[in-house]
DNA sequence: CTGTTAGCGCTTTCAC
DNA sequence: GTGAAAGCGCTAACAG
């Protein structure tokens, strides 16, 4: 009793302006088969009765709904939460609306997110893979429906990637160590099963070593408690290595937790370089020097290709370049190439 | 060509199993009603077929979709952010999905999405409102949408909110620069036309003035760029306040660059207590001193109310307590009640 | 240009 | 316990 909610269908307004159902979905959309009269007396109908065209029944029938799922590990991490932007972004302006599941990093839940995202029938998905779905990735690709990884290669067939060049952007941090003297650094790497804290670690011991350096290789969760946890890792030991280059802002936060706490001066004992560059690494003391990604854009790019047409031809990863945002936490060392790394660093 | 994208429907899984449609359904939905045999039958050949129901018919034929609506203005902000993981938590726990829609502030994008939403016919939005759309929002009601607005009261009728004490927590504020000794403050307001912002500036003069102290307001976008004008301006003054109180996290990021910049020294040149405590507000130097919001709590009792049952009694406005997070950005007034505000602080 | 017809895939009375 | 039938609101041939 006092709920009418009686939505207005396409079919009462049809039915106030004299024409048939087929003739008002014509003048919604493909106005150029009606005539002007009549698509102005129905248009105008329409609003009068505040009618929105019900976007369930539409889908149904056209098989496909304008929607993109987004899933993410956490949404709360701020460089998600720019990806999530410009998905947003492109999405939007495409007419499109944005489903967004939650993975937490499980499995299961992803799976559940992807299943319930194709019984949504989405045009697309946008995925930060966990790794352990990569059939049901490649079978939803298979019933028509867009795949795009970002940040991580799930290395399922069929479904191209969107992430930061991290090959090139750890090795802008190394390279920036090396020339400020630095010949010994502690990477905390986080989980190098991931392909961002795995190509990270690797491309900057990589590029570290080339250099005449030496880099130590520490992993953990990938999250502020596992930086925290690799610092005070780093500090407990008697000899340090004088620069610490950690694989995601996540970790940074804790890692800068520890060095606070513990009253570590950087750059003076410690210098610290961190992959990407969240909003609040220009804040602290000192300014964190920093690889920024282009996390919007990867977003945006993501979006695109989900959207856009399909080009058998085009590249299966898009790596998006980073630069190094050189603020002040980093030491230039006095004696470069000289005795800060020991001739044995175990 | 090479395209067979065909969806497994229910029928496909009663033709197999020998049974008609409706006994699948049934299976599906109330196996109670299905005798063991059959429903272990059916439910086998389901997993086998991997058929996933089609939520668009389901939802179509029922009238409404498990779907939640979340319209904010950023998600990047890291408030939102947290709101949003409220929100898809317990969404997700009771079966539904989040759509998500950024409004940008824009009145004219969030009617957009609210009327998107509808037409998906989702069970309930959620809402930061810029409130210029309260019939809408109203209208919504009506059809048998729930709606929910969160950090802002926009004053739609019907429309319950859920959001931060900012009396209590402004107060907070106030009272602990008050007893640090400080006598006069300078707010940074951002927005005053905006339910928070216009909240804690008012709650914080009021109860700074109570306390013998004098408030200096100042509005400004509110946004990092504001809060740094908004500091610029705090700057350029020959006798400067004591204490500046900033009323959300966006701003203060600007402020205190803004300080950085300028080489100012907090708190000894100035103190600073923020309304909202961002990841970073304990990483920078001095750590801030700042009111902490239940960001996460607000968003799960707006999914919550949106998606428990309606309480006729139930209070409209939630308000959830802040908690002031004492860290080192409050000088401690060597003369407390002294001559720090001016007689005439014009 | 416009109306008629036939569903999209599922749920839900109503019979049997 | 199970099937048949109707239809949610819209779109897309196919006629006229």
């Amino acid at each position: 009793m006092g709920k009418p909610p009686q939505r207005t269908s396409l079919e009462d307004v049809a039915r106030l302006a004299g024409v048939s159902p087929s003739t008002v979905s014509r003048a919604l959309n493909r106005p150029e088969l009606v005539s002007p009269a009549t698509r102005e007396r129905i248009l105008e109908i329409a609003r009068s009765l505040g009618y929105t065209p019900d976007q369930v029944a539409r889908s149904l029938k056209r098989g496909k709904s304008p929607t993109l799922g987004l899933i993410l590990s956490d949404i709360s991490v701020s460089f998600h939460a720019d990806v999530a932007r410009g998905v947003e972004e492109v999405a939007q302006a495409q007419g499109y609306s944005l489903i967004l599941f939650h993975s937490q990093e499980s499995p299961e839940r992803e799976r559940a997110g992807l299943e319930l995202l194709k019984s949504y029938r989405v045009a697309g998905i946008i995925l930060e893979p966990t790794g352990k779905n990569r059939e049901l990735e490649e079978a939803l690709v298979q019933e028509g429906i867009r795949v795009v990884e970002v940040d991580r290669i799930s290395g399922a067939k069929g479904v191209p990637s969107v992430l930061s060049d991290n090959l090139q952007g750890a090795a802008l941090a190394a390279e920036h160590l090396l020339q400020a003297g630095h010949r010994w650094a502690f990477v905390v790497g986080g989980e190098l099963g991931l392909t961002s804290c795995g190509e990270r670690t690797e491309a900057f011991a990589r590029r570290f070593t080339a250099g005449g350096g030496a880099a130590e290789v520490y992993t953990c969760p990938s999250t502020p408690e596992g930086g925290y946890e690799a610092a005070l890792r780093y500090l407990s030991r008697g000899q340090r290595p004088s620069a610490v280059f950690v694989t995601t802002g996540q970790m940074a936060q804790g890692v800068l937790q520890a060095f606070q706490e513990q009253g570590i001066a950087i750059p003076q004992e410690v210098s610290l370089v961190v992959f990407d560059d969240p909003p609040w690494a220009s804040l602290v003391s000192p300014p964190l020097t920093a690889v920024r990604q282009q996390a919007q854009e990867i977003g945006r790019k993501a979006a695109q290709r989900v959207l856009g047409e399909r080009f058998p031809g085009r590249p299966k990863i898009l790596r998006l370049p980073t630069e190094l945002v050189e603020r002040a936490s980093v030491a230039r060392l006095a004696d470069p190439g000289g005795s800060y790394p020991p001739d044995n660093p175990a």
